[in-house]
DNA sequence: TCGTAGATGTCAGTTTCCTTGACACGGAAG
DNA sequence: CTTCCGTGTCAAGGAAACTGACATCTACGA
């Protein structure tokens, strides 16, 4: 296992069991993005319906078998490529709630904002949207979208528990996942300017939150 | 890194042969990046001559064997860490000089400003500074210094040119290698605050930038 | 002074992962 | 109905990393 270490010092840094892999580690992660991206930048010539399995190896410069190692179907790659884009999505939103921590509403409004502005820009949604070939990964949105508005919804609660802590969990937890729907909603089917929108919501909203806050600090 | 189209760059240097390997490109940039980040992470705490081929290749979570693959010996990963530092100090400096392109002077102070601060903290530069085990780093600055000095200075010249474009290329050269040569001697033997030094540089250089500057106008 | 310990640099054998070429299956277009 | 094309899978081949061992050199201590 362990080499006989010549310092003695580096065995204390690492007290669990397996904690060096730091590059295979990031190559996986790297190996994994790049066919990403790869499948991702695809979209913003062809719709889904026509991109194969082999363009996607082959814009990330690997070979398809490694392709279906790493990710097991076509299916089982959408999946995951929503599943991270949805994650990318939520990052800018956690920004745009983080500047405005003092004004919730605000941040509700800023972050529908943020999120509609950028998913109408996004290649994966437009093909979503106005492509015609793309009723597989719309299933993925909706039939099949229960992971992905699972965990999208798990991870605003913790962005919203980490700002306004005082907060009950149950409330955010539905609040978020409230949101979430919303938003896929509105990012498949928009309606007038993302603003306009993002107002409506907030207003709509508003209420509820001023109220989660309100109980949680009295 | 320097990398403007992801897919074209790598095309031109290996004409016709093979054109598409996004991801092993990436991959082995990868390798050797943890390889010399962790190098440069263990020169926070111990001093390089502290720092063994071992120590570097557990942290980057790699095979010893593999380190030497990359980089051929001790000495040749020393130099190239160097190079790629310097590369990175140079970004800084770019970054300053290209917020002051309509005051050449005020550029020129600016730049050195950055790059003693940046190097004052640079746990490699602290080494070899304060450090007594970094004899032969300190060689590769001074006595083996040519391949540093000749290619920072060319990138220096490069990136003076694309901000002036009327100076003659000549004396923007001299005027690099001057800078560089400077540059390294106040990094290794601080006089006085950052700034200050920054300050007299300018003042002792402005004038033959101006003259450069009136002479291309002309 | 000699012997030991630790570090560098190198080698061969093994493993792991990616590549290559092939094939069966199923749907769409001729 | 046949032919193509894309999906999904397999076995063989190869490139790169891992492992363990070794020779060499230097520094340290008895």
């Amino acid at each position: 296992m362990s080499v006989g270490a010549p310092p003695a010092a580096a065995a204390e840094r690492t007290p669990a069991v397996k904690q060096r892999q730091p590059y295979s580690v990031a190559a996986r992660e790297l190996l994994r993005d790049t066919l990403l991206d790869a499948a991702c930048q695809e979209l913003y010539t062809r719709r889904w319906a026509e991109v194969t399995m082999a363009d996607i190896a082959l814009a990330a410069g690997v070979s398809r078998q490694t392709l279906y190692n790493e990710f097991g179907s076509r299916d089982e790659f959408a999946q995951i490529l929503l599943m991270r884009e949805a994650a990318r999505f939520l990052e800018s939103v956690e920004d745009a709630v983080n500047d405005n921590v003092h004004d919730p509403a605000a941040a509700l409004a800023a972050a529908f904002d943020v999120f509609l502005t950028a998913a109408a820009e996004h290649p994966l949604i437009r093909t979503i949207v106005h492509g015609e070939g793309a009723e597989d990964l719309l299933a993925l949105f909706t039939t099949q979208g229960k992971p992905i508005v699972e965990s999208t919804s798990e991870r605003l609660t913790t962005v919203m528990l980490a700002n306004w802590p005082d907060v009950e969990p149950a409330g955010a937890l539905l609040l978020s996942e409230c949101l979430v729907r919303l938003a896929i909603s509105y990012a498949a089917l928009p309606k007038g300017p993302a603003s306009m929108t993002a107002a409506s919501i907030s207003a709509l909203l508003g209420p509820y939150v001023e109220q989660l806050l309100a109980r949680g600090q009295a």
